[in-house]
DNA sequence: TAAAAAGGAAACAGTTCTGTCTCCTTAGTA
DNA sequence: TACTAAGGAGACAGAACTGTTTCCTTTTTA
């Protein structure tokens, strides 16, 4: 089943969608792009939007795991952690190819709940809030939940600001905000300012 | 210049451009929906995009507007409109035409700086900061721009969340989070949790 | 080596898209 | 009342869209 044309067509169309949204891109500049033909797209595609599910769940995937491992990777202890999830978010800001979050903009487009698209969406965006629960709980946040939904909301909050206005300031910001809800809620009063 | 007609197409555009984005929304379907001709359609507006623009900036001017001026009601205090900004948001979420922010869904379709309709959202962006910033300073923030871009972070957060995951649970977690970056920023110390 | 699967190139159908145009009706105004 | 501007209905052009199909070549595999 996995097979490297099937991928590269993923990564394109990532790409393209990304940039020029879903129904902004039409299948043939995909085609065009990947330098793939028609027969092989609908070869591994039933139809255009299972292709837009496909995207979706590929980034999913990959994305979700290496941000857990940067994160991970980054942050030594627990608490370091939780400050690592916006560190990490800046490296990805920066990134070139950085067009805000697929999810978020694939809802834009399609906003009925309850469809294939949108689920996938929602559900991606409950696991990064689960994990940086998780996170919280590691860290000993006396109501986890709490904590890791408002950090999560920062982290998306910072990710629209990047895309629109830029992504140093989006980061700053998010960092200083992130530090002081982690201080208020693990030590029950900030350390500095 | 302004014509009923006119704001009558701008507002079915709207709605339609919110639920669908803006190139999955065709000309047709939004004259049959406004009951209007295309002739009416190209006598305001030279093109689809210029039409897109003026939603857009409508958009900007109206929602922006009663958005201050319900904060501006709803809290007596300086420090009681910053908290405000937070509870309007809620109604906003649970209208039922909300479907997040336009300009948010905007440029996930259109995403390249410089064109016009990019730079219409970076400046609503902008403005929404700004007006949270100086509620920041009338409240007397030490750092009203520190304030102020954080919670205007929570605040896009906050409406992707809405708009993705439902409503209650993004409003609640916001309220909380902004509800200890006020705290931290104006007591340098929180009050409750 | 021979059979089979996959892919490239491109024509094609049918729809939908934006934008223009014509013909006619309505409404407002000098 | 006659003139003018605006709007409705819809045909139309030309492009772009998704998806199918045909024909031929390449690659893989038995």
């Amino acid at each position: 089943m996995p097979s490297a044309r099937r991928d590269h067509l993923l990564n394109t169309a990532l790409t393209l969608f990304s940039e020029h949204g879903f129904h902004g891109t039409g299948i043939d500049r995909i085609l065009a792009e990947a330098g793939v033909s028609k027969k092989t797209l609908y070869n591994h595609f039933r139809s255009k939007d299972e292709l837009i599910l496909a995207v979706l769940r590929q980034k999913d995937s990959t994305f979700r795991n290496q941000f857990m491992r940067a994160v991970e990777q980054r942050g030594q202890t627990p608490r370091d952690r939780l400050t690592a999830v916006f560190e990490v978010a800046e490296d990805w800001f920066k990134e070139p190819s950085f067009f805000g979050c697929l999810f978020i903009s694939a809802v834009g487009e399609y906003s009925e709940a309850g469809t294939a698209i949108h689920d996938t969406c929602r559900d991606y965006k409950r696991m990064m809030r689960e994990f940086i629960t998780g996170l919280a709980r590691d860290a000993g946040a006396p109501d986890p939940d709490a904590l890791g939904g408002q950090l999560a909301l920062l982290l998306d909050g910072a990710t629209v600001t990047a895309q629109i206005s830029g992504p140093q300031q989006a980061a700053e910001t998010a960092r200083q905000a992130a530090n002081a809800l982690i201080a208020f809620a693990l030590d029950g009063a900030p350390k500095t300012v």
